[in-house]
RNA sequence: GGCGUCGUGGCGGAGUGGUUACGCAGCGGUCUGCAAAACCGCGUACGCCGGUUCAAUUCCGGCCGACGCCU
C-alpha cells in the first residue's frame, strides 16, 4: 500500500566543467547515504577516461558510479537511452534506502529526466543516411523547406542550417508518419513520483572558472590524454563524426593524428572548444529558474551543499 | 642622416572618395533520442595634425611609430 504524498527525493547536482563537481560528490558521497548517478554524455564511453574527467579506477571501485564506462565508444548514447538509465539506478538506489545524487554537465540529459521527453521513434541509421545523402544533394537549407510544408511549427523554431534538428525532425516524420510537433503534445513526467532538489555549482569568477580548464586540461595532458586518444585512434574502428570522438579534448587529439594541425594548435584548440562548453552549460543554468545556484568559489560553499544534500538523505 | 614599405576594432586580415568585408577570440542566446553536439545573434575600427573636397579610413603635406635597405 503506497502512500500517495509519499515523493523520491533526487538531488541533482550541475555544473559546467571544471567547476570542480566531481570532488565535491565523492566528498558527499563519503559522508552521506548517497550513490553518484553520472549525467555526462562523454564518461558513459569506456577507455576515455583522462580527458573526461572520470574518477580514477581505485575511486570507481569505492564510490561506484552510475552511468559510467556503460558502452564502447563505437556506439552512440542518447538522452532517451539516459532517462531510461537513470530512472533504473534511481529506483534501485531508493530500493537500497539511500538517496540519488545525480552529478554532470550534460544539461540536455537533466532536462530530460525533469521535465520528460515526448515519445518519438528513436534513432534509425538508414533513414539518417538517407536523408544525409538528400542533405548533401540540395544543401539543408532546402531540406528545412521540406520540413515548414510537413511541420511549419517545427520548422519556424529551426534554423535553416542547423542540419541536426531538420534531420531528426524529418525522421520522425517519415519513421512515425506524425509531425514532431504533433508528438511533442504528449511530452509526460518521466517518473512523477520523484521530486527533484537542483543546485547549480558554479565558480562566481568566469576568469577563475577559465583558468581552471586551461589548467586542467595541462594536466590531462601530462596524465596521458595523448596516449589514451592514440589508443582509440588506433583501433582502427572509430572516426571523427562519432559521438564519442566529438567529444572535446578528443576531437581535437584527434586532428592533430590525423595530421591536420600542430600539437600545440590541437592542444589549444581543445581548451578553447572546452571553454565553449562551459560556456554552453552556464547558458543552461542561468535560463533555469528553479535551480539554485551556488557560487563554488566561496569558501563555505562546500558546508552548504552538504547541508543541502543531508537534509534529503534522512 | 637618406630612400622605401607600412600603420585598420582584443588578434589576424580585406577594402573603398560617400553605401556595416570577413575570420578568430569575447559576449548573449536556442535546445524533446548525436548534446563535450548542432545552430543563431552581437563590433561604424581605420596612428596623430593639417589641407583638398559637398563628403576622407580612402587623395595631398607634415609629424610620430614599425620594418627594410643604404650611407
Amino acid at each position: 500500500m503506497s502512500e500517495p504524498t509519499m515523493v523520491r527525493p533526487v538531488v541533482m547536482l550541475m555544473g559546467p566543467t571544471g567547476a570542480g563537481k566531481t570532488d565535491l560528490a565523492l566528498e558527499l558521497a563519503s559522508d552521506l547515504p548517497v550513490e553518484i548517478v553520472s549525467v555526462d554524455s562523454a564518461m558513459v564511453y569506456r577507455g576515455m577516461d583522462i580527458g573526461t574527467g572520470k574518477p580514477s579506477a581505485e575511486i570507481l571501485r569505492q564510490h561506484p558510479h552510475h552511468l559510467v564506462d556503460i558502452l564502447d565508444p563505437a556506439q552512440s548514447y542518447s538522452a532517451g537511452q539516459f532517462v531510461r538509465d537513470a530512472l533504473h539506478a534511481i529506483r534501485d538506489i531508493h530500493a537500497r534506502g539511500r538517496l540519488p545524487l545525480l552529478v554532470g554537465g550534460t544539461m540536455l540529459y537533466f532536462r530530460a529526466l525533469r521535465h520528460g521527453l515526448a515519445e518519438l521513434p528513436q534513432a534509425d541509421p538508414q533513414v539518417r543516411a538517407a536523408i544525409d545523402a538528400e542533405a548533401a544533394q540540395q544543401g539543408w537549407p532546402a531540406l528545412h523547406t521540406q520540413l515548414a510544408s510537413i511541420d511549419p511549427v517545427a520548422a519556424a523554431r529551426i534554423q535553416p542550417n542547423d542540419g541536426q534538428r531538420i534531420q531528426r525532425a524529418l525522421e520522425v516524420f517519415r519513421l512515425s508518419g506524425r509531425t514532431m510537433t504533433d508528438l511533442h503534445a504528449a511530452t509526460a513526467l518521466p517518473d512523477p513520483s520523484l521530486t527533484f532538489a537542483t543546485y547549480a555549482w558554479v565558480p562566481g569568477d568566469r576568469e577563475r572558472l577559465y583558468e581552471s580548464i586551461a589548467g586542467r586540461f595541462e594536466n590531462m595532458m601530462a596524465m596521458g590524454l595523448m596516449e589514451e586518444v592514440d589508443a582509440l585512434y588506433r583501433r582502427g574502428d572509430l572516426h571523427s563524426r562519432l559521438p564519442a570522438i566529438r567529444s572535446v579534448g578528443y576531437r581535437q587529439l584527434w586532428e592533430y593524428l590525423d595530421g591536420a594541425v600542430s600539437r600545440n594548435q590541437a592542444v589549444e584548440n581543445a581548451v578553447l572548444a572546452t571553454r565553449h562548453l562551459a560556456r554552453r552549460q552556464l547558458v543552461w543554468l542561468r535560463a533555469d529558474r528553479q535551480t539554485r545556484w551556488i557560487d563554488a568559489l566561496e569558501s563555505d560553499a562546500r558546508a552548504q551543499m552538504h547541508r543541502y544534500v543531508a537534509a534529503f538523505a534522512d
